[in-house]
RNA sequence: GGUGGGGUGGCAGAGCGGCUAUGCGCCCGCCUGCAGAGCGGGUAUAUAUGGGUUCAAAUCCCAUCCCCACCUCCA
């Protein structure tokens, strides 16, 4: 049974039902994303491949924030429209986690799509009196919420004591939040109190009720606990007096050099730019090399780990394709079923994914080592498959494919023609030519088998 | 100040009372025409600090120090 944390109630608890409906906070489009996000975002989706591995039905959603000020800002300065930056950077987005293997969500709601459904739900938190209206826009009363603070364990009292928030005399605390704020210039849209853009945590609450009939699991990054979450679950069970989000699930932050990963600090890292060099495969296990709930640190070297890891792992999976022969499989078998069960009592565990993955290493080095000794028949291949592809699809990895090898195989035969006259120096070159092009040869008594590796030069 | 999470060998990362994971790196050897993978051996005297509980603590308790995140936009 998969065991989750969760934050609210900062417990770990079992994931009771068969459907499971997700919704995860996705990016605002103003920049390109950065590796941070593709850590929540690969979490994400490796849960969800393992919901699907379990033969759970999800629902998964995840949204665009594609108008803030941050997008209009950034706009202005290229002297392009905010939409069109907006939907150049959801281009971008999808260019990027295509490459890394994340599944396409079955809803990409933006906030831009669904005003009206915003402003029918601010509607309502006035007519329920969760909700007053200034000079500056529409704002949240969090006093009416009791039990504001619940998800991220703040005390609302402390929390007036302590806000940073610029003091509005309007607002009747500091902590109420904008639902809908008042803007003469474009972009803005009507609404029943004036012109104007929709605060940003409504889009989320205001979506995800549309999409899902209910949330079982909701999450984002740590830093949206407080507060966008907390702030959700107030709005979202004032509208519907129903709870808001069964777990709430949060992925810890990238640092580098200690400090997070964020614009302001300027130590971003683009993912296209970690692509190029590492690949998807090795972005992916650094991202799961660690448990997601905590911090994790970005440098060269872990991503370098991190892509030796994946090049035992893509050396097995070639290996497997071109397996010949027959022999006795009993104990591939029991392998196969004993590093899969470990594999999935880490997966249960809270998405131990940093286990899981030593659980696939161990069905590695097992078929590396008779690949090694010629003894990886086709028996013994066929007897594992099924548990090495479950391992790889769960966490997301793939071999890269190619689909003209006929150019490769010929390179093969003349360089092992070549060998058999001893005449090392040009079979050498050959290799050598092969592996520019990412191609590299592995020889096995009689035979050569060729893997192309995966590599950033690829993307 | 409040809230949450941490401090384990060169690096990453388990273990949550006794049996000192694991991976990578590094060194030596074997194997190979060479590569890759593999094999054998070695390396690190590892558990922030100081107390305490216990026959036994990295694991429990107390204190101290340090780091990070959140408390403003943020994945």
């Amino acid at each position: 049974m998969l065991r989750l944390y969760n934050t609210l109630s900062r417990k770990v608890e079992e994931l009771e039902r068969n459907d499971v409906n997700i919704y995860l906070c996705g990016v605002t489009v103003y920049d390109y994303s950065h590796l941070g996000h593709a850590r929540t975002i690969i979490v994400f989706d490796t849960l969800r491949r393992y919901l699907i591995y379990k033969g759970y039905n999800v629902r998964f959603v995840q949204n665009f924030t594609d108008i803030d000020d941050k997008i209009i800002n950034a706009a202005r300065e290229k002297g392009i429209k905010a939409s069109e930056l907006a939907s150049r950077f959801i281009e971008q987005y999808f260019i990027d986690f295509d490459k890394l293997n994340v599944l396409r969500a079955d809803n990409y709601p933006k906030a831009t799509e669904h005003i009206n459904e915003m402003i029918e739900f601010i509607e309502k938190l006035i007519d329920k009196g969760y909700a007053y209206v200034t000079s500056k826009g529409v704002y949240f009363d969090v006093t009416k919420d009791e039990d504001y603070g619940k998800l991220s364990n703040k005390n609302i009292n402390e929390l007036i004591a302590g806000a940073r928030v610029e003091i509005d005399p309007e607002k009747k605390n500091p902590l109420d939040f904008a639902l809908w704020k008042f803007y003469d210039e474009e972009p803005n849209w009507n609404s029943p109190w004036g012109k104007g853009r929709p605060g940003w945590h409504i889009e989320c609450s205001a979506m995800s009720l549309k999409y899902l009939e209910r949330v079982d699991i909701h999450g984002g990054g740590e830093d949206l606990i407080f507060p966008h979450h907390e702030n959700e679950i107030a709005q979202s069970e004032s509208y519907t007096n129903k709870q808001f989000g069964r777990i709430w699930m949060h992925v810890g932050m990238l640092t580098t050099k200690g400090e997070k990963m964020s614009k302001s600090l300027k130590n971003i890292e683009p993912i296209y730019n970690v692509l190029k060099r590492y690949g998807a495969n090795a972005i992916r296990l650094y991202s799961l090399s660690s448990h997601y709930r905590k911090q994790l640190e970005y440098n060269d070297g872990l991503l370098e780990q991190a892509l030796i890891r994946w090049r035992d792992i893509e050396h097995a999976a070639y290996e497997l394709i071109f397996a010949e022969g027959e022999s006795e499989y009993d104990d591939a078998m029991k392998i196969a079923e004993k590093s899969m069960n470990e594999f999935i009592d880490a997966m249960n565990n809270d998405l131990d994914t940093n286990n899981a993955i030593n659980s696939l290493t161990e069905l590695v080095k097992y078929i590396n080592k008779h690949a090694s000794n010629d003894t990886l028949t086709k028996s013994i291949a066929d007897a594992v498959r099924r548990e090495f592809n479950d391992m790889m699809n769960i966490l997301g990895l793939r071999i890269v494919t190619i689909n003209d090898n006929y150019e490769i195989e010929r390179l093969i035969e003349e360089r092992n023609r070549l060998r058999k006259e001893k005449r090392f120096k040009e079979a050498d070159m050959i290799r050598e030519e092969l592996r520019k092009k990412g191609i590299e040869l592995i020889d096995h008594k009689g035979r050569t088998i060729w893997k192309c590796l995966d590599r950033g030069e690829l993307y």
